[in-house]
RNA sequence: AGAAACCCCUA
């Protein structure tokens, strides 16, 4: 089986090639929650979330139990369709499964509420978010975001943020502030978007190609033409 | 041996 798995890594990330991947998955003669996982998460990835479901409810025909892994990999897929449906019933048997109070089915459960909403509502992901157990930053990055794109509440974005400032046990990334400053650009706050800016550059995330899209975005949209070349400039990799 | 969050664009 670890041969296989690493064989379907090396196929899929290293080469790119689903197919032989695929291959070798099918012809295994024995299979694992590692390698449906495995395979499941290639496939959303490289080819289509949706194919990626189908073979989860493969594994699920086939009799395999799913763990935290498998469940977070295919809430990205749901998340990603926008499939609200099929996110609820995930979600009640990650509930009955115990794993909802793993960190990154969390995360991932944040996120598809956040992306699934048809009315861009973040009353659900908010509640998941509320009711883990634990914090770190991927999940408050994944809930500032969720305010930041629907677009209707992105002041408790930046409220989140100043949250995460005090409690001062989770350092911020280039994630957490490519969201942060999409949702100072909705708004057009200039100000609060300067002072997100400094942080950025304090942490040493402001070169980071997507911080600094964010910040040439909000920059434009606040006619700051000079401050948007500036962020141009310190990129790290220009494309 | 496997999982989660990100900007702009494509729209």
């Amino acid at each position: 089986i670890c041969v296989g798995c690493s064989l379907i890594d090396l196929f899929s990330k290293g080469f790119r090639d689903l197919e032989s991947a695929k291959k070798v998955f099918d012809l295994m003669p024995e299979k694992n929650s590692v390698s449906w996982t495995l395979m499941i998460t290639r496939i959303s990835q490289l080819d289509n979330p949706r194919n990626a479901i189908e073979l989860f409810l493969d594994m699920i025909l086939s009799g395999f139990i799913p763990d935290k892994f498998t469940y977070s990999s295919v809430l990205s897929a749901c998340a990603e369709l926008g499939w609200s449906q099929f996110g609820t019933q995930l979600h009640s048997i990650v509930v009955k499964s115990g794993l909802s109070s793993d960190v990154c089915v969390g995360c991932s459960l944040v996120d598809m509420y956040a992306k699934c909403a048809a009315d861009g509502s973040m009353i659900n992901s908010r509640k998941i978010f509320d009711r883990m157990p634990a914090h770190n930053v991927m999940s408050w990055t994944a809930i500032i975001t969720g305010y930041a794109q629907n677009g209707s509440s992105d002041m408790e974005a930046i409220e989140l943020y100043c949250r995460v400032m005090e409690d001062g046990s989770v350092k911020p990334n280039h994630f957490t502030f490519a969201g942060l400053l999409k949702a100072c650009a909705n708004v057009s706050n200039l100000d609060m978007g300067r002072q997100v800016h400094c942080h950025a550059v304090k942490l040493g995330v402001a070169s980071v190609n997507c911080v600094g899209n964010a910040l040439i975005n909000l920059y434009g949209r606040c006619d700051r033409i000079e401050e948007a070349q500036k962020a141009f400039e310190v990129l790290f990799e220009k494309n």
